[in-house]
DNA sequence: GTCATTTATCATGC
DNA sequence: GCATGATAAATGAC
């Protein structure tokens, strides 16, 4: 029974899901807030988890693929960038 | 596939880093990561169930078993280590959530 | 040795 | 068909 379990478990561990939308704002914000070091401390992984309702490890996987993929194409994530960049613009402001 | 994991072995001691003497090389190119087969994982998941720390007597066997070098069973128990203690994270908080089922 | 990370690969969502 | 999250090799800090 613990064997099913532990199997079934291991199995379901790859079973992606994406993230809401709310979830990838928050990290989006940070990661473009932060673009210049875009390696969030343990502290705020744990603080970003909590607002994101994810756990600290998909935090870690999160920043781990935006990282590599932002750098290998850059240009694609332009406008992104502009967005997130104009919404910290304007929460700074308020 | 490719793997260097059945008979067809080429990479473990042909890919060395050639920076003994001579002109020393560049950044040292980072080694592609090539996933290991079927046959080579099974072996290393069996003895890593007898003891998760291998020593260098067993480690150079399963090494040239399994055509790879040393010094990857060494990185592969530590990262298999590291695997077993992040499932034993997620069991827990699994577990935590769910009083029994 | 651990451990965060980089990189490529895998598996899924849509 | 790629976007995306998770995992598997490989490196480096400490």
């Amino acid at each position: 029974a613990v064997m099913i379990l532990r199997s079934r478990f291991l199995d379901a561990r790859r079973k992606r899901r994406n993230f809401n939308k709310q979830a990838t704002e928050i990290l989006n914000e940070y990661f473009y807030s932060h673009l210049s070091n875009p390696y969030p401390s343990e502290e705020a992984k744990e603080e970003l988890a909590k607002k994101c309702g994810i756990t600290v490890s998909q935090v870690s996987n999160w920043f781990g693929n935006k990282r590599i993929r932002y750098k290998k194409n850059i240009g694609k994530f332009q406008e992104e960038a502009n967005i997130y960049a104009a919404k910290t613009a304007v929460t700074a402001t308020n | 596939n490719a793997n260097p994991g059945s008979a067809s072995a080429s990479s473990s001691s042909g890919a060395k880093e050639g920076s003994k003497s001579g002109a020393q090389s560049a950044p040292r190119t980072r080694k592609k990561r090539c996933p290991y087969s079927k046959f080579q994982i099974r072996e290393l998941e069996r003895e890593f169930f007898f003891n998760v720390y291998i020593n260098k007597e067993k480690r150079l066997q399963l090494s040239r078993l399994l055509n790879l070098s040393d010094r990857q069973v060494k990185i592969w128990f530590q990262n298999r280590r590291m695997k077993e203690k992040k499932l034993s994270r997620d069991r827990l908080q699994y577990f935590s959530g769910n009083p029994l089922l």
